[in-house]
DNA sequence: ACTATCACG
DNA sequence: ACGTACGTGATAGTC
């Protein structure tokens, strides 16, 4: 086998990275998408070709002669766009980093130096591969020369490849002929000027003929067409010089000696722990544990843990008397636990000293749990992550509501300093607050599961291991981060909001989650067979309509039944086809009764798989379903619900609102239900100060009403109902971060009457433009909006470059403030709830909240008190210049309470 | 794993 | 000129 060499044109394809890759940012901020790209076309390529050679070729910034020459008299290039231009040191510190070699020289261009390089390897007798998003390198492929050109794909990187043959077979030249195409044709993003009238078209069939800009120069006359022989005899002297740009070099004299280019291990640790700090995640499994572990050789030493694990009460006995009695105040322990079953308990007292405890004949979990809640009783205070689930488990044993600011739960911590995060693990809590990098769970164990871990530890003692590795960084970890992270929070005013309403809320939602709702399987399966019915009928009808059978759920099957088939006009289309939307079918469906069918099709499907179906399979054996509440998934500040979602439980159509009868309270209860009224609209009103909202609000019953009257200049009663709808768009519109074309396409207006409307709305309410105009301009300044309880979200996209990405940053700086600060506010209501409920000693408990809702389980006998709980602690939770007011129902269930 | 769609606030 | 409303999660189809 020949050897083989790999050449990669370093801008161009860190270019093509950039376009093809959305934009990805690490928790720094800096942009990471073009460096991503290029890597993964990079393993692509190594992976196939195995070669022994590599070399990256990079243009050196100042422009070039060649291009000197030509900019002096027409336009210069584009600029590299910012977010393009930081990564380009970013690649060369990643290839340095895995010993790649790079070539760049003053006066070269990229294109002149693979040129060189590759006449260089030939003669060595190598096979080359040059790598280019380029087609201008297409003029250096030979039989053993290759050019391939990578097209990043939705569905990942194809690579197109040139050898002579294929360059003929797709461009009717040879690649030397090639450049005298190019040369007629011209290159405006390479300064070529080819020549003017000589399109591809034409200079493709004129070379093809005469074989050479020369040659055909020399047989002007016998060229037919006027327009391609005039514009040649004009433009002979351009024609030239065009082709002396677009030939490559094939000789520069350059610095470079093959064997530095042999490739060595590109996985080294420096590699590892730049791809870390730039959070490719998913390269990181190409590392071997050798890279990986520990994250690097200074830090070798210092860092491998000492992990001890503790299986006998001898042992036992000695480590408590000792070591947790003298232990300092605080300490890390994590109950590790799959499913409801506890395997075991790892503290960490001191740094790097961890140890571990699993559930053992000797040590039963019954009274490892006891200890546990020993320590507590104690006063020690806690450091965890995720302390949700080990309260759940903790509760059995009793748990002490009074005992919870004793506890600190480092996951909700990093949430609350970067809430952009998809998810928050102890190694970035290691690199982001302690500058120490340590290896991932999956870099030290892959996909071994916690039981494995854990029988693992359990059969074997040596503290090297992976398996203590892992639990041995994760504890130091939580140990260590809990001081600098509180004091991080304390540094930009988030202490309170994480001591007063997030560490106490986790109890809450603990309990909330524990508690369940009643669901009445029964009733759900027959509504689900009742729609059954329904779809089989719609089924045979949309067929019969159609003329055949398909998947109607499919959006590219229906999608050709309807605007192929059918022949109906499509309003708009989606990255992969026709878009077949409820909104775009709804104007199709006064002329087609196929579509009104396809729509009762959707909605019913939607209905039976996601609740009917979906909700029968979460009822535990008590005849309750328990979600999970998650508190560090969204970028504002509420909470998401999961497993199964019941925060989207139907209620806007009839139909799927009658799902919320099979949603029960217990024997002897029934729900109470209470929403706040607007309550985003009365933030924006308090936030604002807006003098004419605020007064609004002090007189209204109907917001919207007053809002239209107060808009279009109209007494109160004559408003139309039009115009009350236009005037609630237009206030959800102000709510969600206003834009004319948004609005427009919400009421199917045109933007400029849309325009019209918010300057309306805003002289009306000039506190409200001026408001949001502030939060936009602080957000700019700060880089994150901020709300009336110092929770803040990011906004990366506000400093982009490309006006889609800014716009989205300056509506999300409007949105945040809003919609976090009534995440705020409900969240303290349920704290208020849930604690007056037990101090209360009530029996009735609080089981679900849908961003401005909570449902109360209330006990018959308590139904006054708990309304009268939930009216004063709703209401009197923040003290807004407008009342927060409630709507509240009680009933039988949970269709009756709203 | 990704896209389209649709349920909620 | 650019092309969107803000925030979520589940399901089915497609690759």
């Amino acid at each position: 086998m020949r050897e083989k060499i790999v050449l990669i044109d370093g801008h161009s394809i860190l270019n093509r990275a950039f376009y093809g890759i959305p934009d990805l940012t690490n928790a720094k901020g800096q942009h990471t998408n073009a460096v991503y790209g290029f890597l993964n076309i990079l393993f692509k390529i190594l992976d196939e070709e195995k070669p022994q050679y590599l070399t990256v070729a990079f243009d050196v910034s100042a422009p070039t002669f060649r291009h000197q020459m030509y900019d002096a008299y027409k336009g210069t290039r584009k600029p590299m766009l910012p977010e393009l231009k930081e990564q380009v040191p970013l690649m060369k510190q990643m290839l340095q980093a895995m010993g790649v070699t790079i070539v760049e020289q003053a006066g070269l261009e990229a294109d002149d130096l693979l040129g060189t390089i590759s006449r260089i390897a030939q003669q060595a007798d190598l096979d080359v591969s040059i790598v280019s998003g380029d087609r201008d390198l297409l003029q250096l492929a030979t039989e053993q020369i290759k050019i391939r050109i990578p097209k990043t794909k939705k569905t990942g990187t194809e690579i197109e490849d040139y050898y002579a043959k294929d360059v003929i077979e797709r461009y009717l030249v040879t690649p030397t002929e090639f450049i005298d195409v190019k040369a007629l044709m011209g290159d405006s993003s390479d300064n070529i000027p080819g020549v003017a009238g000589i399109g591809e078209k034409g200079a493709t069939k004129l070379i093809a003929e005469y074989h050479s800009i020369e040659n055909a120069y020399a047989h002007l006359e016998e060229i037919k067409q006027n327009r391609v022989r005039e514009a040649l005899r004009e433009h002979y002297e351009t024609a030239q010089m065009s082709k002396e740009l677009a030939t490559i070099k094939l000789d520069c004299a350059i610095d470079y000696t093959l064997e530095n280019a042999r490739l060595g291990d590109l996985f080294t640790q420096e590699a590892y722990m730049l791809c870390r700090e730039l959070e490719f995640k998913q390269l990181l499994s190409r590392f071997s544990a050798d890279a990986s572990v520990l994250g690097g050789t200074s830090q070798k030493e210092e860092t491998l843990l000492n992990v001890e694990k503790i299986d006998t009460l001898a042992a036992w006995d000695a480590w408590v008397n000792t070591k947790i009695e003298a232990a300092t105040e605080r300490m890390a322990v994590q109950l590790i636990c799959e499913k409801k079953e506890l395997l075991g308990i790892a503290v960490c007292l001191s740094p790097q000293s961890v140890f571990w405890i699993p559930v053992c004949e000797a040590l039963t979990e019954d009274y490892l749990m006891e200890q546990v809640r020993g320590w507590i009783l104690s006063g020690k205070k806690i450091s965890t992550m995720n302390l949700k689930r080990q309260i759940k488990l903790l509760y059995p044993y009793g748990f002490d509501a009074a005992r919870r600011s004793q506890f600190d739960d480092l996951e909700i911590m990093a949430y609350l300093l970067n809430p952009l995060k998809n998810e928050y693990v102890y190694e970035d809590l290691a690199k982001d607050y302690l500058e120490r990098i340590y290896p991932t769970r999956a870099d030290l164990l892959g996909k071994e599961s916690i039981k494995t871990i854990v029988e693992r530890m359990n059969t074997q003692s040596d503290g090297s291991d992976a398996c203590y590795q892992w639990l041995g960084s994760m504890m130091t970890t939580i140990f260590e981060a809990y001081a600098p992270m509180a004091e991080e929070l304390q540094k930009q005013g988030m202490l309170r909001l994480y001591e007063e309403i997030e560490r106490p809320l986790l109890f809450v939602l603990a309990d909330m989650e524990l508690a369940g709702v009643r669901a009445d399987a029964q009733a759900l399966t027959e509504y689900g067979a009742h729609l059954s019915e329904r779809i089989a009928q719609l089924e045979q009808e949309i067929y019969a309509g159609a003329g055949e059978v398909f998947n109607i759920n499919s959006p590219k099957q229906l999608g050709v039944i309807l605007f192929e088939k059918l022949q109906m006009p499509y309003g708009k289309k989606t990255k992969t086809g026709y878009s077949t939307a409820a909104d775009v079918l709804d104007k199709l469906a006064p002329e087609y009764p196929i579509v009104t069918q396809i729509l009762e099709y959707r909605q019913l499907t939607k209905l039976k798989s996601t609740y009917a179906d979906g909700l029968v399979g979460c009822i535990e054996a008590d005849g309750r379903i328990r979600s999970t509440f998650h508190q560090t998934i969204t970028a504002t500040g509420r909470i998401s619900s999961t497993e199964p979602n019941l925060q989207n439980i139907p209620i806007r159509m009839e139909l799927g609102r009658l799902i919320r009868k099979v949603f029960l309270p217990q024997e002897g209860s029934v729900f109470v239900d209470a929403d706040y009224s607007q309550i985003e609209l009365r933030v924006l009103a308090h936030m604002s100060g807006d003098q004419t909202l605020i007064d609004a609000y002090r007189q209204a019953q109907d917001i919207h009403r007053i809002t239209a009257s107060q808009v279009f200049h109209i007494p109160f009663e004559e408003v139309t109902d039009l115009q009350r709808r236009n005037a609630k768009a237009v206030n959800f519109g102000i709510v969600y971060g206003i834009s004319s074309f948004g609005l427009g396409e919400d009421l199917g207006i045109t933007r400029q009457e849309a325009a019209e409307y918010m300057k309306q709305y805003f002289a009306t309410y000039p506190g409200i433009k001026q408001f949001l105009d502030q939060m936009v301009e602080d957000a700019k300044a700060s880089g994150y909006a901020t709300t009336l309880y110092g929770r803040r979200r990011p906004i990366p996209e506000l400093s982009s470059s490309n006006f889609m990405q800014r716009s989205f940053g300056e509506r999300v700086a409007m949105n945040s403030p809003i919609q976090g600060t009534a995440a705020d506010i409900i969240k303290i209501a349920m704290i208020r709830v849930h604690d007056r409920l037990a101090e209360e000693q009530l029996s009735s408990r609080l089981i679900l909240q849908v961003h401005d809702e909570l449902l109360v389980e209330t006990v018959l006998s308590e139904q006054s008190r708990v309304e009268q709980i939930l009216s004063e602690e709703m209401q009197q939770c923040a003290k807004l210049s407008v009342l927060l007011e409630i709507d509240m129902h009680s009933g039988r269930n949970w269709y009756e309470a709203k």
